[in-house]
Formats: C-alpha cells, structure tokens, sequence
DNA sequence: GAAATTTGACCAGA
DNA sequence: TCTGGTCAAATTTC
C-alpha cells in the first residue's frame, strides 16, 4: 500500500500530523498507566475517553494520509488550528448509530388516510455515507419508493429503502443520484445500517479484497465521501441505463446466485459491497485490509481507505501492517 | 394477481 | 416559505 502526501503538502501540514501521533501516543501511555496500575478514572480522562481520543487520533491521521488526492490540506491545518481541542477534525466519540426515531413505526399506527401521507421526521442524526460509483447495485435489495427533482440539479434523485424494511424492520435507505460534472457516475448516500438477517452475511468479502481491480479509491475525511474509480475493464453506462433503476436487485439470500448475471454488475457489486462492510454487525473487531492490485506504475492514488473512516476502523480494528502494498483480510473472523 | 415503480401529496426542518 | 424525504394511490410490469 502506498500512502504518500500530496507534493504540495506543507511542512505545517506534516508538524500537524506528527503531533496528531505523538498526542495519540500519548493517550496510549495514558492507558497502559491505568490497567497496570488498576487506577480508576475519577479525576482524569476516563478509559472510554481515552480509547476514543487514541481512536480517533490514529483513524484522522490515517484518513488524512490516505486522502491525499481528496483532501485539501490547508483546509485541514486549518481546521486544526481553530480546532478547540487541538485535534485534526472534530471527531465523533460517539458509539452512536443513533436510534432512529420511531416516526415510521408511529406511522404505522395512524390511520392510512391521505391527510398522513408525508408524515415522518426528517433522519438528522443517522449515519449515512457517501460513495461515488459507476452503478447503482450493491449486495442488498432495495426498493424504490420516491424520486424527486433536487433544486438547481439537474437529475432526480431517487430514493430506495431494504425490501425487508416491513418484515424486519430494516431502516437501511440509499438516495442515488446521477453527479452532474460526470453524469456517468451516481452519488449514492445511504443512510441508516441494515438490520434485516440478511445483511449479516459476507460471502464476497474475498473477492472484494482479492479479485478486484481498482483505479482510485479515496476518502474525504470531511465529507464522508468515498471516491470510486472502476478501471477500463468496467465499461460506462449506457445513457439508456441511466435513468433511474427500474429494477429491484435481488439479494442472494439462501446462498443462491445473484439474479443479475452480468459479470459487469458483479464485478461492480464487489465494488459496492464497501459501501455496505460497515453495515455488519460484527461478533469481534476484525483485521481491515486490501489488496491494490491495480497496478500503481506512476503515481500514488492506488489509495484505499474507509467510508468515515474513525468509526470503521473501530469497527473492524487496524491496520496490521501498512508497510507492505498487500495486507490481508481475516475472512475468518467475520463468519 | 402480485409485486414493483411512478408520481402527486403531504409535512418536518432549515 | 421553501426544500427534501416519505407516503400511498395509481399505473406498469411480470
């Protein structure tokens, strides 16, 4: 894996990061203090302080490292410089996916009149995140429930929610939408992790990290969007296509094949399937890798890195070496 | 006929 | 007041 700075990268911007590293250290030593001498936190930051503080301080500076096309350093020595608390980018501690209001549960109660259509609270608090892909799929299935112009965008943005959203009660829901500067791209948001039984599984986790090729793959520490770039081997979309899915996709539940067949979308469903890793509700932090196989002949954008990324990387552990341009991933820990 | 999609209406939040 | 997210009746597709 190659991380390196943009070229144009201050020196102010790497005296940041060091000291960002050196604060998570810090923090660290802090709480090898505490469990070896017992000492209970009354009085000073407490341990889940500290873990998030040592968490945070190493995901940000990750993030920013592995963003170096999409992050604007400045930007970020300056953010830190107004930071209150010194740190790069204020950071969410919150082990928070914020329970969902119940609006739609409520909804359910009330009589169906016409008078209830629209009745719902608008999601302010729930984890969304952002990609930018060639297609819309993805290993769940959706349906399609509203599209709607956007103000001074020129395509409607469509809105899908987890077929299993009645069943289960699953609360997952993507908005896609066509990126005017390249429409061959759609901007999908999804927002809300998917509870339903079967987005527990992983069967293409592998593939994922071992069979696909990627161009680019960035991560806005700032704005949570992950930038995916397909190399040649996928081709674009037809502007017949374009319009809007006109499909459900179907999940492979029960460990039966994909409905779609085209070896296209599959290969772009490994793709996608990232937007989704941190949907699962893993029984143990597992070890996060991945494989640049594209070959990275002249630059350095062969860069990967998570969707918001701080929590991910809670989610799923660290990095366990990253040194080397091939790290793996323990499948093992996820099933 | 069932399931999926479209589309106008409705309402909360900014 | 405007915009965007959701609902649900109507329509389309399978």
């Amino acid at each position: 894996m190659s991380i390196v700075l943009h070229e144009s990268a201050s020196s102010k911007m790497k005296e940041i990061l060091i000291k960002e590293l050196i604060q998570g250290k810090e923090y660290a030593t802090q709480l090898k203090f505490m469990f070896e001498n017992h000492v209970d936190s009354n009085g000073s930051a407490s341990v889940k302080e500290l873990v998030c503080n040592v968490l945070r301080t190493f995901s940000q500076t990750i993030s920013v490292m592995t963003s170096s096309e999409a992050c604007n350093f400045d930007e970020v020595a300056q953010n830190h410089n107004s930071g209150e608390d010194g740190s790069l980018v204020a950071a969410s501690c919150n082990d928070d996916v914020k329970s969902e209001d119940s609006s739609e549960s409520k909804k359910r109660l009330l009589p169906t009149t016409k008078d209830r259509r629209g009745s719902y609270k608008r999601r302010k608090t729930d984890e969304t995140r952002t990609i930018v892909s060639k297609t819309i799929g993805d290993n769940h299935s959706w349906r399609k429930y509203g599209q709607k112009e956007i103000l001074n965008s020129q395509f409607p943005r469509s809105y899908f929610r987890c077929t299993r959203k009645h069943e289960q009660g699953c609360k997952a829901t993507k908005q896609v939408q066509l990126i005017e500067e390249n429409p061959e791209m759609y901007q999908i948001t999804y927002i809300g992790y998917h509870t339903c039984k079967a987005s527990l599984q992983t069967p293409q986790m592998v593939a994922f990290s071992a069979g696909t090729n990627w161009d680019s793959f960035t991560v806005n520490p700032h704005s949570k969007e992950v930038l995916v770039n397909y190399d040649q081997q996928v081709p674009p979309i037809s502007s017949s296509e374009r319009p809007i899915v006109k499909q459900e996709y179907l999940n492979n539940d029960d460990n039966t094949t994909p409905q779609r067949s085209d070896l296209t979308d599959n290969l772009l469903d490994e793709h996608n399937l990232w937007s989704d890793f941190k949907d699962l509700e893993l029984p143990k932090p597992s070890t996060l890798s991945f494989n640049n196989v594209a070959p990275s002949d002249n630059n350095a954008d062969n860069v990967y890195s998570c969707t918001e990324s701080q929590n991910l990387e809670i989610d799923f552990g660290s990095f366990s070496d990253f040194s080397n341009d091939l790290v793996y991933f323990d499948e093992s820990q996820l099933l």
